[in-house]
DNA sequence: ATGCCAACCCGGGGTTGA
């Protein structure tokens, strides 16, 4: 089974290049972030059209989470439980959906904005509900069962998946509280699955639109899959697919694609 | 060339992203 991850910035925008990815790359599932549309305005009819069974959950602006499935979508969740809110809103950051027999959440961390800032602790709030929830899934579901939670975690693992950690002195995405955060969900007993770059040393899955990012690979690590040992043992390889972070209109992030035995 | 930010909402400019 192919399984992907992409933060697509803004569904629509995006879907010409969507729909022809879906045709060159052919994954099963991809778990898709930051549709910026609401659930009614996700575009069903061209995904559905391309062979997909949709999952989709949005209210606009800089939230939105979905998963495509060609091999089953069942067991909706939306939602972390207790998800603590922003502003008063709980946005659309997580949905989970059972595909193929593996249990796979699509997940928007938010993004934190700068250490000290309300939306900092918030991203930390956040990254608390997600661990209850695993924790309360993996515990319903034992250990048998295939499990992961892939999407945008907003966090760089170490320094080193950051083109240059100088860079981020002043900056979220590399703090420990927010890398601790990371730690207690892999305590839950989910490992971080490591693409290989297709160029490169790192595997970059994200650069900047600004000052030749790209083409100067100033890029950070922040698109995660984090599964638990009986997805990990299936998992037979990950890649970050870099080409599609080429040409006019890409998105900021690229695609991770992970292919596992049957 | 992988190439100098993009998408949203609102109604030209501000906000957000990471």
């Amino acid at each position: 089974m192919r399984i992907a991850t992409w933060n697509v910035n803004s569904v629509n925008a995006r879907l010409d290049r969507l729909a022809s990815w879906l045709e060159t790359a052919s994954p099963d599932v991809v778990c898709l972030q930051e549709l910026k549309c609401s659930t009614e305005d996700f575009p069903y009819d061209r995904l559905v059209a391309a062979g997909y069974e949709v999952a989709a959950y949005g209210t606009g602006r800089w939230n939105g989470v979905a998963v495509l499935s060609r091999v089953g979508l069942e067991a909706v969740t939306r939602g972390l439980t207790d998800e603590p809110h922003y502003d008063d809103v709980v946005e659309p950051r997580a949905i989970g959906v059972t595909c193929g027999g593996v249990r796979i959440w699509s997940v928007y961390v938010p993004n934190g904005r700068e250490p000290g800032h309300a939306h900092y602790d918030y991203k930390l709030r956040w990254f608390e509900a997600l661990r209850a929830t695993v924790t309360e899934e993996l515990e319903h579901q034992g250990t048998d069962g295939s499990f992961a939670v892939l999407g945008d975690f907003n966090v760089a693992p170490q320094d080193d998946d950051v083109y240059d950690i100088a860079e981020f002195a002043e900056s979220t995405h590399v703090t420990t509280p927010e890398r601790d955060a990371l730690g207690r969900l892999r305590d839950t007993g989910l490992a971080d699955i490591l693409p290989r770059p297709l160029k490169y040393d790192q595997p970059y899955t994200y650069w900047d639109y600004r000052g030749l990012a790209f083409p100067k690979n100033r890029g950070m690590r922040i698109d995660l899959v984090y599964g638990n040992e009986s997805f990990h043992s299936r998992v037979r390889d990950c890649y970050v697919d870099r080409e599609e972070r080429k040409g006019k209109g890409a998105s900021d992030h690229a695609p991770v694609v992970l292919d596992t035995a049957d």
